[in-house]
DNA sequence: CTCCTTATCGGAAATTAATTACGTAATAAA
DNA sequence: TTTATTACGTAATTAATTTCCGATAAGGAG
């Protein structure tokens, strides 16, 4: 779950190299791996047509305290359902296994940021926006999308948000900030210029600056708060893909905390927005 | 995996129906649950403060064949990660639990829909968006900033992609669709009159209709391919949360899949789209 | 081709773990 | 208070895993 490779994508890597009982053991395994945890050793061994050591050797081999913690290996290893773990996608995929990698990839990196969830800045962020008298979300390229999709969030909750992507706009309004407005930033890397730059002269003002990036970034050091967001994106990939899903999952946590914070009162209101939009749909068959 | 409940879960649910002996073990697991499926039945019965039988019984008691199969299926709910599949937050919960929920929720989303991912749609996807003169992407509300998320990801491959949000831009642009455009359409429901409006506009031209919605639905219909997202967003949620994230990550793979569509001799071209952006940021320190 | 060395493997014993059987204590019902 | 029932632990049994050691096969040198 943290970075260690998976151990059935470690079994077919290492495949050619095993030797014959090793091998006869690697490959009952990964023929049928949810049917190994639930073996004992005897069996595995005969299914394998294998004796008990071997198989045994063949665990420590693969960095098991022995049998029962291999099984238990194998069994996280199914269950996260990870097979690929941050592998990046290669010319020679075709489509059984490149789009299975990317789902694989979106899967891990939410697993891995909700290992370690900045609780305590979300808390304070929910803060800062439940009592905003104005929010303003800033993002650009991808963040942008992620920024809009806050805007179409939050807005329900009787504040008037607003989402842009003008950097003229940026720093106007930035530099008009007023106590009770919540500059939001949202940005991959937290060194865009146009960001960092608008962000400082927000903090000039009385306005509260939040921030959704990582904690290490010039942006983080020009805000309040600071969700940090610590995906590490393959430095390959072209397209930030996994990022900006964590991203958008904060929101959604920091949605969800107004509206608990609103208090079940709130719930008719909510309910109401989603009715709006009833006559612009075809009815249910 | 399935949809069959967490185990730790349960276990927290059960905790109070629980005697007293059964609900030691209970509390020790769920204190600290990874340690308790690295420990024997002995180690475990001992941190519980009970006897190994007492411990032998609970497991049957929750399923289990036996105290080793126990601890698989605990190692699985661990590793999936997921505690609370498919539970809608409550106005109870607090800074520790929501946050949680949420994530849970999206991961579970992710894995349900990788299971039966639509690889035939996608396929013949790509191969409209590879060999398209123009791309639009259009979607309202949520699915808008899916939409938004599109552009930025298929602008870099040459084609002409945009996005709108206008219902009257989309009809005229559905209306003036010809060979070799390509209309796709996202949306959670696929019952947006206004995206199916468009959607029959487009299909009465030359141009091909794609859309990223629930297969069942009146887009659908309207659609010479559909990508069936098919995921059960809680009713009572008032934002739809999961399944956006569905979504994204399909596009990524139609991305992804283009991408390897132009083959190697391509990535040059990625690479300098890439670079354009560094002058636009502070640099790494 | 033979002998020696080394790596690989399995049989069987030893160890460790898990389960069952059974009896006692506690609790609830009569 | 007595009785029935459930809960729990001790001890015995059974099962599973691991270690030890010898056998066999493969590769290399003479």
């Amino acid at each position: 779950m943290t970075s260690e490779t998976n151990l059935l994508s470690l079994l077919e890597r290492q495949l050619p190299s095993l030797n014959k009982s090793e091998s006869k053991v690697a490959q009952a395994i990964l023929q049928n791996p949810e049917n190994a945890t639930r073996s004992s050793i005897a069996s595995l061994a005969t299914l394998a047509g294998v004796s008990e050591p071997s198989v045994n050797r063949f665990c420590k081999k693969f960095g098991a305290s022995g049998f029962p913690d291999f099984k238990l290996r194998l069994a996280r290893s199914l269950a996260s359902g990870v097979r690929y773990v941050s592998r990046a996608v290669e010319f020679s995929d075709d489509i059984n296994t490149f789009p299975r990698k990317l789902f694989d990839n979106a899967i891990s990196a939410l697993v891995t940021a909700r290992e370690d969830l900045p609780l305590a800045a979300i808390e304070r962020a929910v803060d800062h926006i439940a009592q905003a008298r104005r929010v303003f979300f800033f993002g650009l390229g991808t963040s942008a999308a992620v920024a809009r999709d806050a805007e179409h969030k939050f807005f329900r909750f009787n504040v008037p948000v607003s989402t842009h992507e003008d950097p003229m706009m940026l720093r106007m309004l930035s530099a008009s900030g007023g106590v009770g407005d919540v500059f939001f930033f949202i940005s991959h890397t937290g060194r865009t210029r146009v960001l960092v730059e608008a962000a400082e002269l927000a903090r000039q003002t009385e306005a509260t600056v939040v921030s959704l990036t990582h904690e290490d970034s010039p942006l983080a050091a020009q805000s309040h708060c600071c969700i940090n967001v610590d995906v590490e994106e393959d430095t390959d990939q072209y397209m930030p893909m996994t990022s900006r899903l964590v991203q958008l999952v904060i929101l959604d946590v920091l949605a969800s905390g107004v509206t608990l914070r609103r208090g079940e009162s709130f719930t008719p209101y909510l309910a109401r927005i989603k009715d709006s939009l009833k006559d612009t749909r075809f009815p249910t068959s």
